[in-house]
DNA sequence: TTACCTGCAAACAGTTTGCAGGCCG
DNA sequence: CGGCCTGCAAACTGTTTGCAGGTAA
């Protein structure tokens, strides 16, 4: 799940970071490696930041927010919005797509991917004659386990 | 447009607030004319507020805020995030759906709906043991004439 | 009359920014 | 060594809340 042919995501950022005059510093790295540690989950800056702070009682709440959003930039990273205001992150190396299942119960996501309305998304853009770029899709509802508590 | 087999909004949010125990005052009234005035838009409270102090100058910007999250409750609007972090909302009677496509370049929004989409939603949440309750899609491109320009 | 509601201002949460010193390239 | 980057704290933005007076039912 590493996407390894197309480099490391630190690969990746270096690539980024040296093309845009940038550096690569040790926070960054550390960031980086600790959003990228495991898969499947959404992290809003606040969640990464305590999680840093362990490992690093000096990094600061304002590099974070600055990686996570540079992250973003680079394709290491996409941008959530569940509904609730908080922004979130998820790692996303650029090849790899899928949309969110949200339990409105207990909070739950998972991914989800259909190739025929992803289809669909870009027939009905084109059809208001939109090229479509990107786009996001939440379907909320109650997951199975909750169902049965009621 | 306005949906009169069901009521108008002001009988559809006065039965909403009878039954609560709430009251329908002056301003929730100004409010929920301003708002329903015209229709697809999608206004930010900010947006609301400064409309609304043309035609009062006393009312307050908290009482705007109040006032769309009654009505949002009330299934009289409907909450959007584009992706920026501005709340936004839409005039919404609960029988009506569509989704967004955005143009990334001018900010335009169109109202899109596909049914065959709308299905594959469902089915989709069901094969994961969901049950859907709801969902947001929004399509992000450039529009024909923003193509034009480059 | 009695909740409920309002406007105001202060409080809040999440995020951004200015700055002085630190570090990558 | 120079410019980019960092941590800190203050500033900001959008939104919520406590309160004292006002008003619908």
């Amino acid at each position: 799940m590493q996407n390894n042919y197309l480099g490391s995501p630190e690969e990746k950022l270096a690539g980024y970071l040296s093309r845009k005059g940038m550096k690569l510093t040790s926070q960054r790295r550390l960031i980086l490696a600790e959003f990228y540690r495991g898969t499947e989950h959404h992290l809003s800056a606040e969640d990464l930041y305590q999680k840093l702070r362990v490992l690093d009682s000096s990094i600061g709440q304002a590099t974070v927010y600055r990686t996570l959003k540079l992250m973003r930039d680079a394709g290491l990273a996409r941008e959530l919005h569940f509904g609730d205001d908080v922004t979130r992150f998820e790692p996303y190396l650029n090849t790899i797509h899928h949309d969110h299942l949200i339990c409105e119960e207990c909070g739950k996501t998972v991914p989800v991917l259909d190739e025929h309305i992803e289809r669909l998304q870009s027939e009905l853009a084109e059809q208001h004659g939109f090229k479509l770029t990107s786009h996001r899709m939440y379907l909320y509802g109650i997951c199975l386990e909750c169902m049965e508590k009621k």
